[in-house]
DNA sequence: CTTAGTGCAAAGGCTTTGCAGCAAT
DNA sequence: ATTGCTGCAAAGCCTTTGCACTAAG
């Protein structure tokens, strides 16, 4: 595997920042780390537990924002009122499936860039487009009546 | 005004349906008309209120629902962790502002149609693409530091 | 009449917050 | 010692649900 380029750079950045190395971020970073399945916070607890069973569901939130604050994470509602959460921090895109609501990363480049237009220019400034490919996925498709 | 065109369509598909039409959904729809400001279940409540008095806001909810099912409204989780309800059910993206949160709709003519790259095309299957033009208003540009 | 819709209140998700105890300078 | 972090529990939003009452067709 790539080992740990992304946990490197997050440390680094926590202490910058002038912020605590704990072993609790430290798992949430991991977790974290080449994770594109855009978990919620709920799912980050589930999975840190299994390598920190005494890590509350707060510590997570709270150190979730704590990296979103240092850009080392990004927070989006795309779908339904939960929050998902996304190492990749660089602008991209996503699709995201109608039934079952898998969501992946969808990088500019594969579609060129998207164009803002006029009227969006004229009223907004340092615009950012963020596109939604809603479809349906090929596991979903292929159970199409269950 | 334009004049109850909406009004008249969604009660002709509430009764094709086999809904009723009751005051309340009928003083919900009329807030929708023409309403472009996306508004949340509680800000169309309070809206909704000023006329009827006694509506509450379960049914408020109840009738999104109820609206939704039948396609006359749309809605979407397009910042923070509340749904926003659109009477504009035809496919369109929106422009958000960062701060104060303002969103607006852009229609496709606007800007051409957003392509869809093939590598997501390969995955979903009807794909219907939805952006989301992140800036700053006018509005807010202009009291930057306040 | 009959059935669907309303309003109230309670419950349910998800997230944030307050605070005492703990850990790392 | 001082500061910040953790974990627990409580509180806070927003939304959904259960149910008796009411009203639309």
């Amino acid at each position: 595997m790539a080992g740990g380029r992304y946990l490197e750079d997050v440390v680094r950045r926590l202490k910058e920042t002038g912020l605590k190395v704990t072993p609790q971020r430290l798992a949430v970073i991991r977790c974290l780390e080449g994770n594109s399945s855009h978990p919620s916070a709920e799912q980050i607890h589930r999975a840190v537990t299994r390598s920190f069973p005494t890590i509350s569901l707060a510590t997570v939130y709270n150190t979730l924002e704590t990296l979103e604050r240092i850009d080392a994470v990004r927070s989006m509602y795309l779908t339904g009122g939960r929050r998902h959460y996304d190492p990749e921090t660089r602008p991209h895109h996503h699709a995201v499936c109608r039934r079952c609501q898998r969501i992946e990363d969808v990088f500019p480049e594969t579609g060129g860039p998207v164009p803002v237009p006029a009227t969006v220019r004229g009223r907004f400034a340092e615009v950012t487009p963020m596109v939604l490919y809603r479809g349906t996925c090929a596991d979903c498709a292929s159970f199409s009546s269950s």
